[in-house]
DNA sequence: AGCACGCCGACT
DNA sequence: GTCGGCGTGCTC
């Protein structure tokens, strides 16, 4: 038989790299492959994983084609995954190979778990009988399979007592099963006590599951219950056999959330973060594609797990801004999972106390719909919240705390309740000078001041994160001991509530402060009780309850609004809600004060006045006046190099080759805010256009036109830009 | 993205 | 005289 007489069978590969299409690869006799295949192929000198994909490619010149060299024994990544990997790619215009990449992040996964090395009892009895073996042969008498040292922990002795006894013939060997990272979720474990409101939000979000797809808005102010409401939605697709994303911001502080699904479910959800330990991580990875895990609770990179029967998203505080990922793919989780539900034809819930105005105007103009819970649940009150006018309240010299509130912490913890300090700023201090020739600490390679961490004796850059020993002596003028700390950090402020409160056991709370499991500690240790004053950034706002808190003051309420930012009013009114509704979560009269000097600022006047709905008014109003999202469309484009002037002169570039167009501009370009970041200076061009422009298409002419990017010159798209520095 | 190739400075 | 810096180009 002539070798050319067959016919050659060609597929095309995403390969992990940013490629525009997939490559073509042969297949060898023999081997079978289908689309979502994950195979290993030759790339260049090395090589690597992709996966087989069912889009046409070029015609590639025959004598590149080269063989796939190995197909894993891995359930192959869904038509609607695929489809969700050229969505996002030309949503966001990343090379489809690197949206491919995130569905690849697991390589010791590709293959099956190796199954345990088991021990059954085979029959026999040992020459002898000690106390030990008893044991063991009690439990290994009904025939069940054991690994040794689970025998050997179940019975109380030492592996050795097993292996001596498997010397003597008394086990068989045999191949366990690899068990499960989690238990499967049982939706009548524990049916619910609901609200009237929660029964009614819970039946229509029920409705919605396995009903194709849908997105709804689940509006509900802090402790109303919407997660009890949004669990009855996965107890109904766990009851069709679905699987479920539930999407977090912040995966450390969901201890609490985890909790809640393991006492309505009888099982935790698999977690899913980028702090997992890595053999956990392909454990999920793999028992999430083969449909073993049916619950995952998991940050923004979740979305590309390779789920084999996706049936509802759940997006949790959709407004937050931990959604956006800056890098590489620049992407919305909180929009991308409502495409994804769109491409899988299953319901998506995003839930929010403090929707963002996006999801807010898509439920007003009727393309999501909306389910609202109105009160808190059960015996739960809202806080009275005050504003606290720092200008006729200053605090004392060298403090940050007005006097109002001091007083309050005094209260609070003499009734043997919590007080929670919000400050969103880590560290001790913002800035350091000197007070003799005005030096100030910068970055070496960006355009910020060094944030002084007084607990680690360090100058740190929160840009890079570079940092430095603080020293005695100031680098410029050499004098000694004459260096100040300007503003504050939550450090600082913890200092200055020990100066008041020497006897009262003061924690800091900050995201520096090491891993996810030293974090879901120390909240632990606070929701019992063994702090009675806690100082915390922003981390402390985000989903953890602490039932003994009854007061929050906030110490600088106008942080975020001073950045020329255009969604800075509508962030600090969540970050400010979110985190003063910590207080008085079990009944308890609570207070929350916000230390400000600007409280006729409407963002002061909503939050005081709990008059939320007239707040959005004005801020949908705005945008719609300025055509801001999602009235209008907007891209940013960064360009960076490792000079000021590359980087201006292609930019400037950029600005020339911008096609005309009736309903896109592009604004710019500008020196980035921060200027530069990690050694690189960057400026940016803003594209704005119309709400039904086609921006993508836009900005691939634009780029098309551009000049090449030489040298250390690289340009970053960020579609639906969320941060403007 | 990763990797090799290729052309200019300080060293065993 | 070589080792090695990272600029440029390519990968089915």
């Amino acid at each position: 038989m002539s070798e050319d007489s067959k016919p050659l069978r060609v597929v095309p590969v995403m390969v992990p790299m940013p490629a525009e299409r997939p490559y073509s690869y042969s297949v060898p006799d023999g081997m079978a492959v289908e689309p979502g295949s994950i195979v290993r192929v030759p790339l260049g000198p090395r090589e690597v994983s992709g996966i087989v994909w069912d889009t046409p490619t070029d015609k590639v010149d025959p004598k590149k084609l080269r063989p796939i060299s190995h197909v894993f024994d891995c359930p192959p990544i869904d038509e609607a995954s695929r489809r969700f990997v050229d969505w996002v790619a030309s949503w966001t215009l990343a090379a489809p190979g690197m949206v491919a990449r995130m569905y690849l992040r697991a390589p010791a996964a590709f293959d099956p778990e190796p199954p345990l090395e088991g021990i059954r009892w085979a029959g026999n009895e040992p020459d002898r009988m000690t106390s030990a073996r008893q044991r063991v042969l009690e439990l290994a008498r009904d025939g069940m399979a054991w690994t040794r040292s689970g025998v050997a922990r179940a019975a109380g002795v030492s592996t050795t007592v097993v292996n001596g006894l498997a010397e003597q013939g008394i086990f068989e060997e045999v191949k366990i099963p690899a068990p499960p990272v989690v238990a499967l979720p049982d939706p009548e474990y524990a049916t619910p006590t609901l609200s009237p409101n929660q029964r009614a939000a819970a039946d229509e979000l029920v409705q919605k599951v396995g009903a194709g797809f849908s997105t709804t808005l689940l509006d509900g102010v802090t402790g109303s219950g919407k997660t009890e409401v949004y669990l009855e939605a996965i107890a109904a697709a766990v009851r069709q056999g679905k699987q479920v994303l539930v999407l977090v911001p912040e995966i450390a502080l969901t201890a609490a959330f985890l909790d809640r699904f393991h006492d309505r479910f009888g099982a935790k959800p698999a977690e899913w973060h980028s702090d997992l330990a890595p053999r956990t991580r392909e454990r999920v990875w793999r028992q999430v594609a083969e449909g073993r895990v049916r619950v995952v609770a998991g940050a923004r990179s979740s979305l590309f797990l390779p789920f084999q029967n996706l049936g509802l998203i759940v997006v949790d505080e959709e407004h937050d801004p931990a959604y956006k990922q800056e890098d590489r793919v620049y992407y919305s989780a909180r929009d991308m999972a409502v495409v994804r539900g769109h491409l899988g034809k299953f319901p998506v819930v995003l839930a929010s106390a403090t929707p963002s105005v996006e999801t807010q105007v898509n439920a007003l103009q009727g393309r999501y719909s909306k389910v609202v819970l109105p009160t808190r649940f059960a015996s739960a009150a809202m806080p009275d919240l005050r504003a606290i006018d720092m200008r006729k309240a200053p605090p004392a010299r060298g403090g940050f705390l007005s006097p109002a509130l001091i007083e309050e912490v005094a209260k609070t913890i003499e009734r043997k309740e919590q007080a929670l300090l919000f400050l969103n700023r880590r560290g001790y201090a913002p800035l350091t000078l000197c007070r003799v020739c005005g030096h100030r600490f910068q970055c070496e390679g960006c355009s910020s001041w060094l944030v002084e961490h007084r607990f680690r004796g360090k100058l740190v850059c929160h840009q890079c994160g570079h940092n430095e020993h603080r020293p005695e002596a100031c680098p410029s003028c050499g004098t000694l001991d004459h260096l100040v700390a300007c503003g504050p950090g939550v450090e600082r402020i913890a200092e200055e509530i020990v100066q008041h409160f020497p006897d009262a056991r003061t924690i800091v709370l900050s995201s520096d402060m090491g891993g996810v499991k030293r974090l879901r500690l120390e909240f632990e240790a606070v929701a019992n009780g063994e702090a009675d004053i806690v100082v915390g950034t922003q981390l402390v706002a985000k989903g953890h309850n602490f039932p003994n808190m009854t007061l929050v003051g906030v110490v600088d309420a106008d942080i975020g609004l001073a950045n020329g930012d255009p969604r800075a009013a509508e962030r600090t009114f969540q970050l400010l809600n979110q985190v003063t509704g910590r207080a008085g979560r079990t009944g308890k009269k609570s207070l929350g004060l916000i230390q400000t000097y600007q409280p006729h600022h409407p963002v002061m006047r909503a939050l005081v006045s709990g008059q939320a709905e007239a707040f959005y008014e004005q801020e949908i109003a705005a945008r719609e006046r300025e055509h801001l999202p999602p009235f209008g469309r907007l891209a940013a484009i960064v360009v960076s190099a490792a000079t000021r002037a590359e980087a201006e002169a292609h930019a400037r570039a950029l600005r020339r080759v911008a096609p005309g167009s009736p309903d896109i501009s592009v604004l710019g370009p500008a020196e980035a805010p921060l200027a530069v970041v990690a050694g690189r200076h960057r400026f940016r061009l803003l594209v704005h256009g119309e709400r039904k422009s086609d921006i993508q298409s836009y900005l691939r002419a634009l780029l098309a036109a551009a000049p090449k990017e030489r040298g250390s010159i690289r340009v970053q798209v960020d579609v639906d830009p969320q941060s403007f520095l």
